[in-house]
DNA sequence: TGGCGGATCTCAGTCACGTATTCCCCTAAA
DNA sequence: TTTAGGGGAATACGTGACTGAGATCCGCCA
């Protein structure tokens, strides 16, 4: 169970990783500039030699990831050639896989969806029937997309934890039963024929934001997932944190409410027994605010519930105020201990069940989480709502790929095995 | 207060820097080997050509921080050549600024302690001269060393935070009263003439770990630091994570008894209401294990009043045990949020009260913490206790200076502003 | 139309790593 | 004692990425 992972001692780095690593981190300052950068506001930048930044435009214009669009002359002398990405440069798949429903998106360079697709999971979500479909649905994505195929650069997929990054397996979710230890990158690239990366859901809605929300993507910052369960990812220094086995970010069990529920755990008040979704609504149902006809369980009818409850708090209902505005005071308690762990700069909510909350949340966390936080006197914390939207997860699990493959990562730098 | 801090780009790399670099990395599998490495070994391990590693082993041969010890032939061929450091390479002074007490070190370049002081922390604990105090501290060991000055890279501070890194300062901590930001860094490096670093206590005990902690201190951890209060260090695949400004590591209001005694921050069973050393002492006394009679909220107090704690436990008394032993379940319910929220391999402890209470808590913790971690299926998480001593604050200190200097750290590549 | 200024390109030059070769040192067998 | 052999380490040369200086290009302005 526990393989011992020896020490791996940190590996140099050579010449051609180092021209590789500056072509990613020139791509990565004109992907984050508004609207295109020159030449010498890349040298500037980047710290390299007019020269050196000429030569990698270069190359990325001979790959066509970039493109000379316009020039910029303001005053005498030679103007401004802006170079801006191409975003049909290249082009990465993702797949959201989870218990309900399987989401599938084309993405472009720059991040936009070029073609999208939502199927349900296939009921008694047997592992090999979903991976059938999934294959099948991205087969026709990429049809119906009239993408060129030489240009996908590969498939990522975003599962619920807990995962096995090593293997890229799936090791027993709670929402997906049978999927222990099911072989999730494996069995997707053979039958895809694409190169294939699985990382965890709430992980890639982090990649997500550092690839396609823009300014809030950058820095230290951690994405709070509001899911069928609330996860964070965590992102430091503009790089994304996943711990050993690709774990991290699990906070369910974080206590937020010493006077809550009790949680499986066998404590009290957890996030994961006192703030997610499904147990507001039972709460609401409870008080009579919704009636309770459905037991709302499964993931289509809490995301139901939960739109009633909103509705509910839209139109005045001071019960369901009263509900949701303390799932605030506690899902800020759970942010301050991540906060407060990590020192960050910015907090990120996302996740299929943020829209609909993020009116009262955003209203009340600032103050509560400044309350809260260690560091307040140095540095204030910055609250905000992704601007990615709902497909996170499936953005997330295509931007993994174009991080993989475009992100100046210092892991990038080193030799491999 | 919160000054915008524009998005930093990352900036590119170029030929020295990667030449540098590549030197840390070896130095890095030299000083991480038991007993020292040939060439033939380093080339495999860090991936560069021997001759590169022939180079650069000259370069630090040069440099005296490397030194040829002796060869290793045991077939036919000619032996390697062993490389070791050499402890007399560089040295580094360490400051720990505690409220109640002063510990300085030098240190040589193994990590090894050259020459030791403790002094009270002058009364009244005036910021000006407390510095003062540290900088004659300073020049007397150095003198009594007899350590070559020009070999001293640098004056490490550690400092109870909250901190402001950038502004290398000390903020308002709670023990040391008209401490609110103090320009500790520049005032002295102003007064001893040396490059000064300035951290928080936490961090430079999981520095000290990274450096002086042997195969504990690589990979993944957190470094629990039991001291007055509990705070935590965190090191992320051999990197130390340090924040925003340099406050990551703050758990003292992670809840962790909703039945626990009332915290200052309006909630309940807080870490730091509810298992730091002096709240330990306080129930001892109130149950009478302990007399009462000194009100034991000082440091110095509080570490006798624990030992006492420990000698009864010790010596059997059921009711010192249950305190311990209570402590212990609430501490891994702190650790078992940080390890899931990180996905660390490893967990140290450490820090001034560690000695005393590390029986127990090994005996108790690991089986706790699997019990709560969330991969725990995929992989166990290593618990032990540090090999450093009670003085990592100081030994961090002075780390704090070499891992600045010497560790492969990903920033060295990049280019500065 | 010519001068000017700024951006970009061309052309060496430098430096670190990689490959091939040579040198050196030790073991072991004749 | 001598010699063959094997493996580590150094040397020489080649490659490639960044840098610096000057040339070139482009558009504005007089």
């Amino acid at each position: 169970m526990t393989e011992i992972r020896q020490p791996t001692p940190r590996r140099g780095t050579n010449l051609p990783r180092m021209g590789d690593f500056n072509l990613t981190v020139i791509l990565d300052a004109i992907r984050r500039s508004s609207g295109g950068l020159s030449r010498v506001e890349l040298a500037q930048i980047v710290g390299l030699s007019p020269q050196t930044i000429s030569n990698i435009s270069r190359r990325l214009l001979d790959q066509r990831l970039i493109v000379e669009a316009g020039k910029e002359g303001s005053g005498p002398g030679k103007p401004r050639t802006i170079l801006r990405l191409n975003p049909a440069g290249m082009y990465a798949l993702g797949v959201h896989v989870d218990p309900a429903v399987i989401t599938s998106v084309v993405l472009d360079l720059v991040g936009d969806v070029v073609k999208h697709s939502r199927i349900p999971t296939p009921a008694g979500s047997n592992p090999q029937r979903v991976i059938a479909a999934i294959a099948d649905e991205i087969k026709g994505l990429i049809e119906d997309s009239g993408v060129d195929p030489g240009k996908i650069a590969g498939l990522g997929v975003a599962a619920p934890g807990p995962i096995d990054l090593d293997e890229g397996t799936v090791v027993d979710p709670p929402l997906l039963v049978g999927w222990d230890r099911v072989y999730l990158r494996d069995a997707l690239a053979e039958a895809t024929g694409l190169e294939t990366l699985v990382d965890k859901d709430v992980t890639s809605a982090a990649v997500a934001e550092t690839w396609a929300g823009g300014a809030s993507g950058t820095g230290s910052f951690v994405f709070m997932y509001m899911g069928t369960g609330i996860g964070c990812g965590i992102v430091l220094n503009d790089e994304v944190v996943r711990g050993t086995s690709g774990n991290a970010g699990e906070i369910g069990h974080i206590i937020v409410d010493p006077d809550g529920p009790p949680c499986d755990c066998g404590l009290r008040g957890c996030v994961k027994s006192s703030c997610i979704p499904q147990v507001l609504v039972a709460e609401a149902e409870e008080q009579g605010i919704l009636d309770g006809g459905r037991k709302g369980t499964e993931g289509p009818e809490v995301q139901e519930g939960f739109a009633r409850l909103c509705d509910a708090a839209d139109s005045g209902d001071e019960r369901a105020i009263a509900i949701i505005d303390k799932s605030a005071v506690l899902v800020a308690r759970a942010v301050a201990v991540v906060t407060n762990t990590l020192d960050v700069e910015r907090v990120v909510f996302g996740g299929p069940f943020w829209a609909r909350m993020s009116e009262r949340y955003l209203e009340r966390i600032p103050a509560l989480l400044a309350a809260n936080s260690a560091a307040n006197s140095i540095h204030g914390i910055e609250v905000v709502g992704t601007g990615v939207g709902e497909d996170v997860g499936a953005i997330g699990a295509a931007c993994l790929v174009l991080e993989h493959t475009l992100a100046p990562r210092a892991q990038r730098l080193l030799l491999e095995g």
